[in-house]
DNA sequence: TATGAATGAGGGTTCATTCAT
DNA sequence: CATGAATGAACCCTCATTCAT
């Protein structure tokens, strides 16, 4: 990579960085383009040789994130010894909600946001700009051969929306419990769509 | 009611169905205080006579239009011999997302916004600018005795999340399916999560 | 009038007042919006309640300093004793040359700009937001009795796009000659003009 | 010419090209350097190499479409039979008006930039980057034995500016008149302002 | 109460020009 | 010669909010 093509990702890179920390700390409608360039350190211009606009940046920042998170998980996953396809799914979810429960910006940022349609264009473009292999984790976990599940991406689809919506007011505002309290109702939620989803 | 407090009613009430119009037109972002206003009849002035500003309209508007949603359907089910409460959750759960079909703008407005909290507000002011009896409906269906829910405010929570979730890219974008390929995992999932919460 | 309709009365016309001088001092095209309404003493928004864009304000400016171009030349009219209507004509255009040769930057500002188009709304409009009787003045010209023209209208146009194209480059640049040299050509050229359309 | 200098023959008619096509296509106000040389093919730098900016490149378009109609014509005149010079004179004119006609795009950029110092400019220039000699059909048309002209240049620039702003309006709005029907009034006209400068 | 003219900060976006490569 | 990333001033326009009437 050239000096020049070098310096552009960093310039793309820090745009995102801060793009992310504004769109936390004050929320995407009271961030301008003036303030993440400037936050970035770059002239206002410079912003859009990179992104479209704020929504571009935003878009790209929901399927990073969204990434980081299963990756995350996924990690952990692998130093534990679960065997069973049900529970590693129980596991990584268990694993982002604390990871977002530690981190409430990150949360409202990815809940409020995050749309299936936008997870699955972080899940098809996850190779391009970063070497997360999001990709990856999720067919690994979709084309095992302990179970066959009927319909297997309907079967994501719901446990995804249904852990993001209930953790955002859980988490957030302990509506109408706690995260902890919900928990058990939640996995055993998950586990009943997932047996839903399995073949005999 | 005086005349002078059933015009200001009414003036009211005009300043909500406008910003409801322009909001599932143009969305909320792209919808000013002018616009509502002058859509009204009103001056601009006047709008901040009624409401804080944007959002506090907003938060009336969803509370209200959920409030119907459930009421519409709760009439319908009146009229059919279901006696199993939880069918009766499911049909009431397959009303309101075949009047969101009918209306994606609706649907779009509703689920964008909706959250625990003002659902929750919106069931315990449902006696204050309507005669819908909203809150009635809910303790009806939670308090009957054919089961024993246990946290059953949890269970509704669930329920709500994972049908306003899933509705919304299902019916808007058919993804990661068309609402009427969806709903048979989606109604199995409610019971599932019905059934945890019942006490034998 | 009412002190507020007078009040706006008078912030039209600070800010048409305004946007004159700043087109002829420094172009269109390098006069902003901000620069009209400081100038005028008013904030930037305030331009808006007014005018479309910098585009509608300079079309109005033409029309309107067209207009005072003929009626000031007909005010001068009156007072010769004239009474051939072809001389009549040539007064006319005289005169206006002669203001435009006194205010180049008036000619620069008229002659880039006026079009036929405008030039005949400025006609139908000239009652709306002055007292200039232009378009009585046109009229009594076109409809005497002395002379029956053939296609008025075409021999009027021709007549007032030789004056102000030839007028352009002699006022402004000398070239091909001066104006005063320029002048007897032009003339002898209007009559000629005018001949064609006189039946005899 | 070296390959070098051919190549940079090239670049630059390439560029000139391009303006062209933008100037007609959207304005000159709406077409920006970075737009031509991306239509161009080269970096936004090298049109710096070339040319000052973009009144720059239009001066020298506006002068070499000029010649281009004139050359035209002449090409035109030539297999005539047309002995009178003047009826020569219609006869260029009428040919210009046809092809200004048939391309409203061309009239609009010509006839909205021409000016008699760009014409002028144009004439003494024709020889530098093109090969048609529109000086000498300049020449031959006024340095004829036929009719001997006073103030030839006069009467050329007249001629020039009479049609140019006429059809202008005509052409491309039908105002006063659409340019078939404009056609004989104007010239007569234009026979009439030649027989001013006839000298018996 | 109701009005709507006025405000002016602030947003998004463009673009001529430079300059290190 | 050629490039094109970077600049940042400048522009247009919107809009929530105020306040004199």
């Amino acid at each position: 990579m050239s000096k020049v093509e070098l310096n552009k990702k960093q310039k793309r890179e820090s745009l995102l960085d801060s793009a992310f920390d504004l769109f936390i700390k004050n929320g995407i409608n009271k961030t301008s383009i003036a303030d993440i360039a400037k936050n970035s350190g770059v002239a206002k211009g410079t912003f859009y040789l990179y992104f479209k606009d704020k929504y571009d940046i935003r878009n790209i920042l929901i399927a990073h994130k969204a990434s980081q998170l299963f990756a995350s998980a996924d990690a952990a996953l692998q130093k534990e010894k679960i065997t069973d396809v049900i529970e590693q799914i129980i596991f990584i979810a268990n694993h982002i909600i604390d990871d977002l429960n530690k981190d409430k910006s990150l949360l409202l940022f990815v809940a409020k946001n995050l749309s299936w349609g936008i997870f699955k264009s972080s899940l098809i473009n996850s190779k391009n700009y970063d070497d997360l292999d999001f990709y990856d984790i999720y067919n690994k976990l979709i084309n095992q051969d302990q179970y066959k599940f009927i319909d297997p991406e309907i079967m994501i689809f719901m446990i995804i929306e249904l852990i993001s919506s209930t953790c955002y007011s859980s988490i957030l505002y302990n509506e109408p419990v706690e995260i902890e309290k919900l928990k058990p109702y939640l996995f055993n939620s998950v586990r009943a769509i997932i047996n839903e989803h399995v073949v005999a």
